[in-house]
DNA sequence: CTTTGTCCATAAATGCTTTCATGTTTCATG
DNA sequence: CATGAAACATGAAAGCATTTATGGACAAAG
């Protein structure tokens, strides 16, 4: 069934019919009618191929991830392949893994496959290196790219990011307010939005003359693996490492942490306070609840989309947009004492 | 940049470019090579609606998928997104929601796309009525359609199912053995095999002679929000219903029912045990960690690839596969007691 | 001198969009 | 009320970038 048959069979030639199927303003009622009811009733939908080389789009946006599987990627896709189909595009997905290689690989398949634009979910995706991040130097020449919780300054990529120096910042400063000076960072990645949130930590501690190099530690294995972590966290102690706070870049780490103060004899919050990130589903399985931060992915979604359609859609819009996230506080860290005077 | 503008650097007619590109035999060694050296050199990719019009294919594959938020959903996602992308295949996601109507609309959008094959990620696509799953058949008299953790007999369409039945069977008789006899079923879906695991804790206790019409509770509500869930079980005790074991078909239940326990101060295993499913993260997360069914899922999805490509490939495939789980014990069930004699 | 087989070019086919040209209305104007 | 200009409706045909069927040229083999 092809648009010849619709056309024969509505007695109309096919450029009609084409208009019929566009929207086009050019065509009477009484034909449109016409042919809308022979479209319908040999259930005819045009072919995509066709169309797309006609048009040279397909209405389809290529999504890069390393890790669908990861719980707070997941819940980005979710929303940005939502929203894009509201917006009447779909999304072929690539889940891409860490390593540059693949990302580079997976990126160039979706731009010959002639998608309308890329969305990098995460911020893995820009490195440390420069020359690293030239690939999407490269990929933005041929469509847009869009970098949620990322940044890079080139021609045609656009980010969304939330604030999470500040973020962090302002959680380690009321930390400590409570009155918890030997804070742990624990982190796990070096990435964009890593960096961001360690600098957050840093400049807080440092205000507070308390910064301690030690006090930083990295957390390299599974991103998944709880005990692993704990099992991190109680050999930091048994070296001597004494610590009543921890900051962690992400809900999985703080979690770990929680099962650490727990298995110390810790009363939380009162002898060891816990900060989470992401105020993931993992902040309420949490025993006691999670204080965490949210940095309002939704919005940031969303307002990634927006952009993206914007710029689909030829108008100028914003290169890079800061959301502020928001502490979520729940039962794992101390009210401010109030000041005694 | 066309097969046009290659060719005729090349000094060959498009046709031959064109062999070159699709590995067909009959060209020379020369030729080929002088050819390969100009796509090289102009760094030239085929268009890929044109080749998707003369091939009628594009090596995509949709994947549906409900909500690729959860964290269930979104492993398998993940396994069977990389596992196609090993065997040279693209995905197109679609994230549909739960109700009927939006996954229709996803799946023609999908096939109008030209799709190679259908994925269905989560038995929530296969509905009681068996009108309503018309859908699929009809979808299937197009492509061929995978079906994951769901089962449905008709022409084109493959299922690859874990035996949940199975699995809940022997952990319910696992856990009555233990000595527990007033053990709540806790579900929230009444998908395919959300009915298969019921199915198999109810002929666990009929068998025992324990089987309780009340003890078989439903949640409706978010799937995510644990303390709505605790504030049920509590709820059920408040009404005056005893129970000292939770058999949950999804591991966040069963946290709701760690939540629960832990609120009532029962100690765990010992006044009460709680079996989860899924074995995610989740069970790990948990305080005493959680025991759990693992139901293999990269087994099933590199199988479920498998018999796709196997289908595409035009090969005569297994329509329906079993695969069996695992109990995965950890800290909130008992070791069966040793009989004393 | 015919047959066979290899390698390659020509041309048709794929199903749509869109430009250009043409025919048809509408409507203000004199 | 007739006329011409502008707006509208439609069709023919030219792309779009490939794949593939057909057949021709040429070389080697019988």
């Amino acid at each position: 069934m092809t648009i010849y048959d619709i056309s024969e069979k509505a007695g109309v030639s096919i450029a009609t019919v084409s208009r019929v199927l566009n929207g086009s303003s050019n065509v009477s009622e009484k034909t449109r009618r016409k042919v809308l009811d022979i479209i319908e009733q040999y259930q005819y939908a045009p072919n995509a191929f066709a169309r797309g080389l006609g048009l040279n789009t397909m209405k389809t946006i290529g999504i890069l991830c390393a890790d669908s599987s990861d719980l707070y990627l997941a819940k980005a896709i979710y929303h940005v392949e939502r929203k894009l189909q509201a917006g009447g595009y779909d999304s072929i997905l690539c889940c891409t893994g860490y390593e540059l290689a693949s990302k580079i690989t997976s990126m160039n398949l979706l731009i010959t496959k002639k998608v309308d634009g890329l969305i990098l979910v995460g911020s893995n995706f820009i490195y440390e290196k420069e020359s690293d991040n030239k690939y999407i130097v490269e990929a933005a020449a041929q469509v847009p790219v869009m970098l949620l919780n990322a940044d890079l300054d080139a021609p045609n990529v656009y980010s969304v990011v939330s604030d999470d120096f500040t973020s962090m910042y302002e959680a380690t400063i009321q930390m400590v307010e409570t009155g918890i000076q030997d804070i742990v960072y624990y982190y796990n990645s070096d990435s964009y939005s890593g960096k961001r949130k360690l600098a957050g930590y840093r400049a807080a501690m440092n205000e507070k003359k308390l910064l301690s190099g030690q006090r930083i530690q990295f957390y390299r294995g599974s991103r998944e693996d709880i005990p692993a972590m704990t099992e991190h966290l109680k050999r930091l102690h048994a070296q001597g490492l004494a610590f009543h706070g921890v900051i962690a870049a992400d809900d999985t780490l703080a979690l770990a942490a929680v099962k650490y103060a727990r298995a110390m004899n810790y009363r939380i919050p009162d002898d060891f306070s816990i900060l989470g990130y992401n105020n993931s589903m993992l902040a309420e399985c949490c025993e006691p609840e999670l204080t965490s931060i949210d940095n309002k992915l939704e919005i940031l979604c969303q307002h990634l989309i927006t952009t993206l359609l914007g710029v689909l859609d030829g108008r100028e819009m914003p290169k890079k947009t800061i959301f502020s996230g928001e502490i979520v506080r729940r039962r794992t860290t101390r009210r401010i004492e109030p000041v005694v005077s």
